[in-house]
DNA sequence: TAGATTGTTAATCGATTAACAATC
DNA sequence: TAGATTGTTAATCGATTAACAATC
């Protein structure tokens, strides 16, 4: 629609490959880490767990960041995705419900090196206000608008019972955040052009369950075994 | 391929259409207990953030659990969904690594009512072993063996760092388990006929935050802007 | 019967996969 | 050059959607 510049042509990447970009900026971290400098699109798909025919077209979205007949420069291509993501910035993220979810999340040390930084810890409940999670005071609700303005917060997360949800997604949204983490076991309505994402234990369960009766069932294991797996 | 009861022909349902069930039956749970007793397709759909026509696709797959001109009976049509997912009967769930997230998901109370029964939670560090989390003793990760086999387990978390997760699977699998929620930041390779299903919160940041840039980026924002909306 | 709503069809869209030409 | 491996093509597969005939 919009016109843009030529450098930037080509860029829509399917939805099916970006959320298979953070896996690949994983195991390339990885394969970093045990000092391996050169891989081929075999060896990461092996990392990332998918086939290699995969992981090149999803590669191929990006531009041509390899050497045919050589492989990939792993820290060149974790760099352009990363840049792809969006990661080589940090996003500042605020995460709302501080029960025992929240607390885990608060000290969840994956933020830091991956690109996101907690700016605040909130909660409606005035027992849970003022204590020190992770090293951060837990503040109040109400405030999520100044924190909000004051860190330019574009993603919060959402750690409340579901039946608080939907008001703290609507609160979120009418202060101008376009993202959400949803752990809360409710579904969340928001207007156009702000994206939620949903993380739900007991759902998760419930499909393994699924699949699980199948197998102890014994109708066509073999044909759908592995019909739930990541 | 087996031969199959009639009853239980034409039983192949489409993997998205399975992972959206027991979104269905969490809103016909939300339905019934506000008193509502019967309901049209939309909305079952609106209370499950889908549209109606995939709604009714999906239920297509179990039967025909609907009057034409009327809606569904939300109940009977709660029970035909859990009896499909296989909760009406309680899954026994071990939890491996009592950090904060285990300790989390220990304390999780969706568990129970969902179909779920937490047995036991395991933790390879002595520092960790013995104490009460959620009014359980944890005990040490070397009694899954016993554990699986006394309660019959087949549905297996890993709450462990990244870098036990593929040692937990290979225990668990070797004991039985043909499930598994991993949670860890780690993919962990499993047999055919495991399941495995995983949960993995910086990678959902990191797909919002590449549609956040997106965003903040003005390209097109009007096309790409619900793009991973759950 | 008239109105309402399901269950199904068929078209469309997006994702996956295997194969291989391009090329280092 | 010969061998290796990418990037791309084209076929296939699965999921979504709109429309509507069936039917309560």
């Amino acid at each position: 629609m919009t016109t843009r510049s030529s450098t930037d042509a080509a860029r829509v990447i399917p939805e099916a490959t970006v959320a298979r970009l953070p896996v690949y900026l994983r195991a390339l971290t990885a394969l970093a880490d045990s000092g391996i400098r050169t891989c081929s699109s075999e060896d990461l798909a092996s990392a990332a767990g998918v086939n290699s025919a995969k992981l090149r077209k999803d590669l191929s979205y990006l531009g041509s960041y390899g050497t045919r007949g050589v492989g990939y420069d792993v820290d060149y291509l974790r760099y352009q995705i990363a840049r792809e993501i969006g990661v080589t910035q940090d996003w500042p993220v605020v995460i709302v419900g501080i029960g025992n979810l929240g607390h885990a999340l608060a000290n969840y040390s994956g933020f830091r090196s991956r690109g996101f930084r907690v700016v605040a810890l909130l909660d409606a409940d005035p027992g849970i206000v003022g204590r020190e999670v992770a090293g951060v005071v837990v503040r109040p609700f109400d405030d999520l608008e100044e924190i909000v303005r004051e860190h330019d917060v574009a993603i919060g997360v959402i750690a409340t019972p579901a039946v608080a949800a939907q008001d703290v997604a609507d609160r979120m949204v009418a202060i101008g955040i376009t993202s959400i983490l949803n752990f809360a076991p409710a579904v969340v309505a928001v207007p156009e052009g702000v994206d939620v994402r949903k993380v739900d234990l007991s759902i998760e369960l419930q499909i393994l369950a699924y699949h699980e009766q199948r197998k102890a069932n014994g109708a066509d294991a073999s044909t759908e075994a592995d019909g739930g797996a990541a």
